[in-house]
DNA sequence: GTATACATTATTCAGTGTATAGAGTTATCG
DNA sequence: CGATAACTCTATACACTGAATAATGTATAC
């Protein structure tokens, strides 16, 4: 096989070019090669998605892998279409925009909650799977009672995106947080002393907020409430577009 | 050598440990192949600053790096600390805070312009250099004739370097462009076909989006507006605090 | 029954970061 | 001065990575 990577992505589809029937029956299809991706990835990380290893989990050996997906890049932006496809896209639940969007958001972070290394694709062709495609319709609509432009549409459906995603980012358990307690405890009085006097805010704030991170703060606090100041942004951009609808007809 | 991530962040401080008199005098110094790491990562982005690579650049043969280096991810975080502490931290302009983070956004968004890795580096460990730890201390002076309590100070800052960074990585040249508009030209006529009738929203809103980003639009005005919803943003959370703050005392 | 199409495999190549061992150079100490 | 210790640099080697090639095996179609 070896397929283009814009069939795979659409491999259900009706018309999408199926392999012949000749030859002998395929070990794996190219599903189930990407659910395992997606298993390990999310048990291990992206970088245990190799693929001499996802082809041992497979009960296959190496280059076999190949005839069902291309090349390792290809199998990543597959993976990341096949997680997209599985977020819920349920009627939206409220009449006005704001809880729809916060639904959205919400949504969103569930997904890289449960698959952390979709922070670390940012392959631009994943815009073309079908699973990224029903999302990006479906987050759309979150605004339709709203008098936004089209363009003005994605960029606030954008913004939403970009926030949730630094938010993410920033709640993401670091496999490395046990390292970094580690290289603190051993570096930081050498670092006091490097300090000395210097940068007293920069200090005063920091331990805050380092402190903060260690004991009874709240990640989901922070996440409501920024989300809210966003959702507080969309509104004066809404407000003026329908004073401006309003005022030019 | 071969000397603590920690001592070669501060290697410039008095009290830095430097390396004995004897042996031979070296003919590369960590700071010089940080340099030479930044401007290879400039030029032809951070998979090209390999050991072998930089090593050869500045005329001296792999492992020999580890003697000032370390390795390669410290090295990565000594290419950031050493960015950051070359960003501007003029005094600030304007007396308003909103001007001062405009300022502080605009620096940012410039020093990701002129260091587009920076985006792929996601290590925690620069938290602890001395270019990082001032630019931070500079920034949050930003807020100074707020109400803003440490911990919202910090959070503050944080959404707008998390904007800042957001679009940065949305305005980030993709050197797969070129590859995307092939992919594209190759692949559009098969998606429609896939695409069928549905999502009629999603087409009409990505259409219009898509053809924004290839012609007149201006990436500078989006980023101006949407700066201007995030200082809104924040602005009632620093209105809010204030009030609180006069009818508590 | 033979030709064709397909899946799978072992082998191989060019990369990567880095551990190890050694060679060469220079300041310091007896 | 000569020996030693400290230091830089190099070559080699190892365990990885993704992927190209060619060969082997297997099922269907004619």
């Amino acid at each position: 096989m070896a397929r283009d990577l814009i069939d795979l992505l659409w491999r259900d589809h009706p018309d999408a070019p199926r392999g012949g029937t000749r030859g002998p029956q395929a070990k794996v299809t190219t599903t189930q090669a990407i659910s395992a991706a997606i298993t390990l990835a999310d048990t291990e990380g992206l970088t245990a998605v190799t693929v001499r290893r996802l082809a041992a989990d497979l009960g296959v050996s190496g280059m076999a892998l190949y005839t069902h997906v291309g090349s390792r890049d290809d199998l990543l932006v597959l993976m990341v279409d096949a997680a997209r496809a599985g977020r819920p896209r349920s009627p939206y639940a409220g009449e006005h925009w704001r809880t729809r969007v916060r639904q959205v958001a919400e949504a969103d972070l569930a997904l890289y909650t449960a698959h952390w290394w979709l922070l670390d694709v940012t392959d631009q062709r994943t815009a073309l799977g079908p699973g990224t495609i029903a999302t990006y319709d479906h987050d759309l609509h979150a605004f339709d009672d709203t008098a936004l432009t089209d363009i003005d549409r994605d960029a606030a459906l954008t913004f939403v995106a970009d926030y949730t995603r630094a938010s993410a980012q920033a709640r993401r358990p670091d496999p490395g947080a046990a390292d970094m307690a580690e290289v603190w405890s051993s570096w930081h009085r050498r670092l006091a002393a490097y300090l000395g006097d210097e940068f007293p805010l920069a200090r005063r704030v920091g331990a805050a907020a380092g402190e903060v991170m260690n004991t009874s703060y709240s990640p989901e606090a922070a996440w409501v409430f920024g989300l809210d100041r966003v959702l507080d942004a969309l509104e004066s951009l809404i407000d003026h577009t329908e004073l401006i609808d309003h005022t030019e007809r």
